[in-house]
RNA sequence: GCGCCUGUAGCUCAAUUGGAUAGAGCACCGGAUUUCUAAUCCGGUUGUUGAGGGUUCAAGUCCCUCCAGGCGUGCCA
């Protein structure tokens, strides 16, 4: 339980009532503050029914020293000192686990993001959605759920078909006969590559080789990017499993002919129109052995599942989740996270982004750029559902002068100053805490204390970025922190304390960077 | 036309889910180092939160209308 959960329990037990806790922004109005006066007053004075609540919590002196009304009747709460100097001990006994809890309880959880085409490389969008997800993973985990990451690979369909077509000519080419290039064909580097290869192995494979060599590729460049699926899933298996079928005799009874094809009746359920099921001439539409995956999410035995999509899947999802529900299946229990577009930029200059005309800036080359970090710091900063202009020159701008840079820093200074204190053979064996009581030093330890109840959060809201704007508030105060006092001084005892202080600092940056997937260097 | 998303400082974005004086970074100007890392710090400037109405003690946040941009509105995936 975090300290917010903690206060909150205690003014319960005293009013009988659950309060919402916040941090204000000022600290001088408290570590935490409640607004509930304002709600409950109705037509008597906020101000004189705070009063009347404050006399009636009840809370230990050594875990809230003081409790005050701010403002026009809010309740202002202030952590006892000594206590935030415990605090400051059971972060460093945690050490890589502080920050973690375990409201998850140990629910399986499945996400799936990024799920790209495999008819080219991954583009600057889909880094956004692999940073995301991959956050969020790392997020779900630390806060007690069991979490799998998937990749679903459209293996299948009409885009697979012109990759195919694509390869071929390209193949064509090189053994220099005249073919016409396919029309809607993708016209990257990369397919001239493939067909090269497949040349030089005397192979005619394009479909299976070129999907393979794509998957591939996209799989090296999440590595490079730090996101690892525990799962792929290629769509054309679960065709051939058979399950697309047995979905169809599950919601048999919602559908209807006509036109030679198979319609949902998704009407019923809020869609705009019908959904055809099953194409006239035989196939599956996409959606059916997209309900048959999610399916079989949840036999697999998941509780939760979360998918991260693209704003052009937005039309798809009332019938995704209307098919689940018919089968009975927990719709609700489908999480649908729309990461919307990146918009390139060069400088005021828009980038297309297209696959079939082979225009697009790849991650790869996004991560050569600007360099891992920083790229993923970029889409970290930004709630999913925001359009992100995203401006390449901008980008190599601020990498020089990076917010990711100015939490990496703090913690390389962190680091450095824990190797002098040690080269001085200063050892920290009986510190004296309650010296830690300059301004900055406080502000300080108050940030550290919150870490918990933002990752929860960031755990609950399905929100990484809260974690880089935390980061970014740490940094600043440690910065100020170290400019104004030196932490290896003559005096032994502050020395003592502040090389715990900055010690539960890098641990806490340590931790929130790795939740983000972001190195924590020890030097710079 | 209809549905969803977005609109916040010159630019890119936040805002603890309806709370206190709307915040960061970049850009611009000026300063700080005999010191544990100057990738840092301090100071200066920037707002009709797209517009208008409504609900509320309280609105960037909720409701309505309008404006602008994006996406969708396939027997594509």
């Amino acid at each position: 339980m975090n300290i917010k959960q903690k206060l909150v329990q205690i003014v319960k037990e005293s009013l009988g009532k659950t309060v919402e806790l916040s941090e204000p922004k000022d600290p001088k109005l408290g570590d935490y503050s409640t607004s509930i006066a304002f709600t409950l007053a109705k037509e008597k004075s906020p101000k004189d029914l705070a009063t009347k609540l404050v006399s009636k919590i009840k809370v230990d002196p050594k875990f809230v020293e003081r409790i005050e009304i701010g403002g026009a009747g809010f309740i202002n709460f202030w952590l006892n000192r000594d206590f935030i100097y415990n605090f400051l001990f059971g972060i460093l006994k945690e050490g890589t686990k502080f920050g973690s809890s375990s409201i998850g309880a140990g629910k399986r959880v499945l996400v799936e993001f990024v799920s790209a085409n495999p008819t080219g490389p991954l583009n600057v969008a889909n880094g956004r959605a692999a940073a995301i997800g991959g956050s969020i993973v790392r997020i779900l985990n630390f806060t007690g759920y069991e979490v799998d990451s998937e990749y679903y690979v459209d293996d299948y369909g009409r885009q697979i078909d012109l990759l195919e077509e694509s390869i071929k000519a390209r193949y064509q080419e090189l053994e220099g006969e005249k073919v016409k290039f396919p029309e809607d064909g993708y016209k990257g580097k990369y397919i001239k590559d493939i067909a090269r290869e497949l040349r030089i192995s005397k192979s005619r494979e394009f479909r299976k080789y070129g999907i393979q060599r794509i998957v591939d590729s996209q799989h090296n460049t999440l590595k490079r990017f730090g996101v690892e699926f525990g799962n792929w899933v290629y769509e054309s298996a679960i065709r051939k499993s058979g399950s697309p079928q047995r979905v169809i005799e599950k919601i048999k009874k919602l559908t209807y002919k006509k036109d030679g094809a198979l319609w949902l009746k998704t009407t019923k359920f809020g869609d705009e129109k019908d959904k055809v099921l099953i194409k006239s001439s035989g196939e599956f539409t996409y959606v059916v052995p997209d309900i048959a995956y999610h399916l079989n999410k949840f036999d697999r035995g998941y509780e939760w599942l979360i998918d991260l999509l693209g704003p052009d899947h937005l039309a798809h999802i009332p019938e995704l989740k209307t098919g689940i529900s018919i089968c009975n299946y927990p719709q609700d229990k489908l999480k649908v996270l729309i990461v919307q577009w990146v918009t390139l930029l060069k400088g005021k200059e828009k980038i297309g982004m297209s696959k079939r005309k082979g225009e697009f800036v790849t991650l790869d080359e996004l991560i050569d750029e600007v360099g891992r970090d920083v790229a993923r710091f970029f889409f970290l900063t930004r709630k999913c559902e925001s359009h992100l202009d995203f401006d390449i020159e901008l980008a190599k701008r601020e990498s020089k002068e990076n917010p990711v840079y100015y939490i990496q820093y703090a913690c390389a200074r962190i680091s450095s100053i824990l190797r002098f204190a040690e080269t001085q053979g200063i050892k920290t064996k009986f510190p004296n805490l309650s010296l830690l009581s300059r301004q900055e030093e406080l502000l300080l330890m108050r940030k550290l204390i919150h870490f918990p109840e933002i990752v929860e959060l960031a755990s609950t809201e399905l929100t990484p970025h809260y974690i880089s704007f935390y980061l970014i508030e740490l940094a600043a105060l440690f910065h100020n922190f170290y400019e104004k006092h030196k932490v290896v001084s003559d005096d032994s005892e502050l020395t003592q304390a502040r090389l715990i202080l900055v010690s539960a600092v890098r641990q806490v940056i340590s931790n929130a960077l790795s939740l983000i997937g972001i190195k924590a260097p020890e030097k710079m």
